[in-house]
DNA sequence: CGAGGACTTGAGCCAGTTCAACTCATGTGG
DNA sequence: CCACATGAGTTGAACTGGCTCAAGTCCTCG
């Protein structure tokens, strides 16, 4: 493992991260405590932060890029279980070892903890393990939206729905002119997509050209999509529109 | 809702659960509270605990029965994220709205607490909110193993695992006889593995007589099924052999 | 006994996979 | 600077696992 390790100790206040989950409406004690022993990492694309059955010795959030976590069957195959992205948690407390490979799908930048000393935190700081247990909450409910997606919906449901979640995901701090134009940002390749989708790059791309033959979106380049025509996006998508319409409702990124 | 509300208050060392996980291996005072808010709940096959998007009013622990956790897209698609077993936690705290439609698939019997008493012990019993982040975790593997299932395998693998998986939650109190000959005991119909697994009762039915017709498996009645050939059944689920042999490893049911 | 539900079986069809070939962008070394 | 390899994405054509539709059996229950 390739991996740099800045070991720059930062403060909760001065993490660079604009959302990140940890360092955010905690109380001023934890924050110090969690500012003390906070660690830089850095990942290339395609390295391993945490391959599939090993021991967890840390844990973080994701301050820039995306990891993914992967399952892989004794015969090969794979799928994409979770997607995680800026203000996502990395790894797993009071678990010894993951059930999922962790990986970089694009260079990305971690904070992070010792898995020791922040199950120590969470139990000096009930506050900390309740945010666990919420964010813990989503993640759950992000899953079995992916399950009814992967068991009923057919590949260009799929790949709607997707479009529409990176759509609400991308970051609010992007150009003004960006947001009004509704350009998608596709953070991972169409390899990564498909096994998160479910199925193959072939598909995915049949999918997308037929969206963009019927008019519903505009490619600009692989990873950036315009949509030109949300409310047909959300009809292909199969979904309630009110899942993705403004006002936000609680709909989530499988993680 | 035609729920029998038995006012009967029981303690924790009292309930009638061999493997509450809510009372067991917590102190005594946070048993104590337990025991004076909880409320047995009954159900008929068929009924609903809770609808999809409902407040959720109460949570609890499954003591017998089998509960489906059910989600329905716009159209009418529908997919079961997770089935709960004797000694599975039923609802979700600090969410006010349920995600999945919760529903009998058996008679089931539930230990129930009005979620808001059950929210304030959490606060006051971190120990408590510490079980429930454990419990989140496991389902959330599970949860994730399912989606690996759904998105990769086929149905004669899905069938098989499920086999497995039934094998190995079957509780221990089965007569010996019961377990040395291997019947896998089926809480549910073939509809609900049908919506469980992501496929048709047609093809589950073909999976199964196929097993059969192979001499995997026997079915004594469409509930009881003998493993004749376990390893063979394991090799059928496209599963590495250590997730089910002996010694128990950390794969679980999704929930 | 008849109705209804659960399960099984058969036959045809189709969405999506597989395999193969192609374009295009990027990078590498001579 | 070009030749070439490499990887990502697209497109075409054929194949197939599982779905759909339809018709059966068997069991339970009123």
């Amino acid at each position: 493992m390739d991996v740099r390790h800045l070991g720059a100790s930062i403060g909760g206040r001065r993490c660079p991260a604009r959302r990140c989950s940890t360092c955010t409406d905690i109380s001023e004690p934890a924050k110090q405590e969690l500012g003390r022993l906070a660690r830089i990492r850095i990942y290339r694309a395609g390295e391993t932060v945490i391959a599939e059955q090993d021991e967890i010795v840390f844990v973080g959030t994701v301050l820039s890029g995306v990891l993914r976590l992967q399952k892989t069957l004794h015969d090969g195959r794979q799928q994409i279980v979770g997607l995680l992205v800026p203000g996502d948690m990395v790894g797993r407390v009071f678990s010894s070892n993951s059930h999922v490979a962790i990986e970089a799908a694009a260079d990305t930048t971690l904070c992070c903890y010792s898995r020791g000393n922040f199950e120590i935190l969470l139990g000096r700081f009930p506050e900390l393990e309740h945010r666990m247990l919420v964010a813990m909450s989503h993640e759950l409910d992000a899953a079995q939206d992916w399950m009814l997606l992967l068991a009923t919906q057919n590949v260009t449901e799929r790949v709607a729905t997707f479009l529409l979640l990176m759509r609400r995901a991308s970051p609010s701090d992007l150009p003004v002119m960006t947001r009004i134009s509704h350009v998608v940002e596709v953070p991972i390749s169409r390899k990564d997509m498909a096994a998160y989708l479910g199925t193959t790059v072939e598909s995915i791309s049949r999918s997308i050209q037929q969206m963009v033959r019927s008019g519903v979106i505009r490619i600009i380049d692989p990873q950036h999509i315009e949509v030109v025509h949300a409310s047909r996006l959300i009809d292909l998508s199969g979904h309630d529109p009110s899942e993705f319409d403004p006002p936000r409702t609680d709909i989530r990124r499988a993680g």
